[in-house]
DNA sequence: TTGAAAGCGCTACCAC
DNA sequence: GTGGTAGCGCTTTCAA
């Protein structure tokens, strides 16, 4: 039954009887149309088995319903979550997403930022850590509403959804200390972008000469073994060591384990995000929170509601708290 | 520096001295034009920073650029790896990808596929176990190259790659009889469909009454913890725990390791999938790899090449072939 | 409430 | 090699 050539918005008026105006206001705007009218055209929909062409709608409309997400690195749960959460007040108003990821490389962010712009999506969301002057400018003249998270400065037509990185860093350095730690090692990625290099320097500021900055890894689970690796290898050994991320901790830990060093006993893990994995791995990981959905939230509100800003030169930015969950990977340092 | 108004073709042809044709054919088709042409287009691109527009350029061609996939569960890096594999593969051949994720519902899988196909896609890969006939004859009328894992039957344009589940479940089954396990439990989602069902059933048929066949879980690693108190709670418990997946399994050992179950010890437990993290979590785990990186290859071929196929007429089955990996989480029975 | 028709920005065919 | 131009399938005024 297959037909050879796709069904048109000019088929399935013919079909009905009416014009094909009249079908794309039956599609779109419902009301516009007699309900008489309307029942006609949908059993011509149904019968014919149409289905309007995307490309289309979207040039002739100029606009296209879909939001655009840009990660880093999706293999990281923590750019998933945002992508869900994203996905799930996108689809909530109607929207589709589409995500791209860069794999830390800024040559391809600049690619996937003109391809986005290409697409000419209702809003794109931006998640990476390696964001240049040059790429925000980009994204500034494509006049398409815009939420970056963590990273460069708000402009004209772009928000920015900032977490209190220095807060995050404070607590969990309080805590390491009341726990009686002494010595810091710091295993992160990409150190020298975004939120990884305020994490890091967060962590200076607080730990000054204690803090001994481990080797810049990969964001993966076999970075953060290779960052264990560096932290075993000092002399004398941090106690404690802070991982970029809960990715890079987990990978960690398991370095750890087959070197045979018990957590937290001879050495205290943290992480960074509250990745759910964390919570399933052993020993459960010691964390910062940092709460995704909330982030997709805001990020779409803000670009669902550009009329919303009395002045799109309103530089806009939002500042979320992470908050620290307490697990099984820290603990005291035992005294040997 | 904005314009208002979006840069077209047009433009860049003035500013060139050249018409639209020739912009774009030295856009797309560089070696029809003339270097010096070419040249001067090329400039004033540059000039302007025009980005062509994709709705427009897909809608005139009549294709798009690019390739669907749609899985299951995006948080299941099962998934995620499927999807990585088939957007390496489609970005060397200048593809791009849309990705969309059911959540296991079939109703979203009907949605998902009517709107992917309203893109007209250069081809689609579906990985889903929630298939129905319904959406395969959608697939089949949508007459784009489709390649689907492990559901269904192939049709004209549709070729089916499947893995050999029932030599993967009899390749575990062997090794764990050989280790002295008698009692065997299983844990799966949705196990009425696609490959979890034939995991299942190959599974009952290799051990027949000797599988206590646990609840039918959700996908996540919640549910892989629910999958192991259900386990805990049979009497005799099984000695022995087979996971649909990984990703199930390794909830399922979170739970083992709360309620002090020693693993492999008490009982062994066993994946199906072989995703990364099977070796970053303790203790490491046994499982059974499915090739994802060929998978992908092998879909992208597929897609890419309908011409190669002799009849599309020809119903197209792959077949994958699964391999045992063993690590640390299965071993003999301990006798108490 | 409905229809006619002018584009949306680009590609591709047909001339030159 | 290059230009002119007719669409691609849909949305959206403007009239009726």
């Amino acid at each position: 039954m297959a037909q050879s050539e796709a069904l048109t918005l000019a088929d399935v008026a013919k079909a009905a009887g009416v014009s094909p105006a009249t079908v794309s206001r039956a599609l779109n705007e419902p009301s516009l149309v007699k309900a008489a009218t309307r029942q006609r055209v949908m059993e011509a929909v149904e019968e014919l088995r149409y289905r309007p062409n995307r490309m289309a709608r979207d040039l002739a409309g100029g606009r296209s319903r879909s939001v655009g997400v840009i990660v880093s690195n999706l293999a990281n749960p923590f750019f998933l979550d945002i992508f869900h959460s994203v996905e799930y007040e996108a689809k909530r108003h109607g929207y589709e997403v589409l995500v791209e990821n860069t794999g830390y490389d800024p040559r391809r962010l600049a690619a996937v930022i003109d391809a986005m712009l290409g697409r000419a999506p209702a809003g794109i969301v931006v998640v990476v850590s390696e964001m240049e002057d040059a790429m925000m400018q980009e994204l500034v003249e494509g006049e398409i509403p815009t939420v970056i998270y963590d990273v460069g400065s708000p402009g004209p037509n772009i928000a920015n959804i900032r977490v209190d990185e220095e807060q995050g860093i404070k607590t969990v350095t309080r805590y390491l200390k009341s726990l009686g730690h002494k010595r810091f090692g710091f295993v992160g990625h990409h150190t020298q972008y975004g939120s990884l290099r305020r994490r890091r320097e967060a962590l200076e500021a607080q730990l000054g000469k204690k803090l001994t900055v481990g080797a810049d890894v990969e964001d993966s689970l076999e970075g953060g073994r290779a960052g264990a690796r560096a932290m075993l290898a000092l002399d004398p050994r941090p106690t404690a060591i802070l991982c970029g991320n809960d990715h890079i901790a987990i990978g960690a830990m398991r370095e750890l384990r087959v070197r045979g060093v018990d957590v937290p006993g001879e050495m205290s893990v943290v992480g960074f995000d509250n990745i759910l994995w964390a919570e399933y791995v052993h020993p459960a990981l010691t964390t910062v929170n940092i709460p995704r959905p909330s982030i997709g939230r805001m990020a779409m509100e803000r670009i669902l509601t550009p009329e919303g800003t009395p002045s799109s030169a309103t530089a806009e930015e939002i500042l979320v708290q992470p908050d620290l969950v307490i697990r099984e990977s820290s603990g005291p340092p035992k005294k040997k």
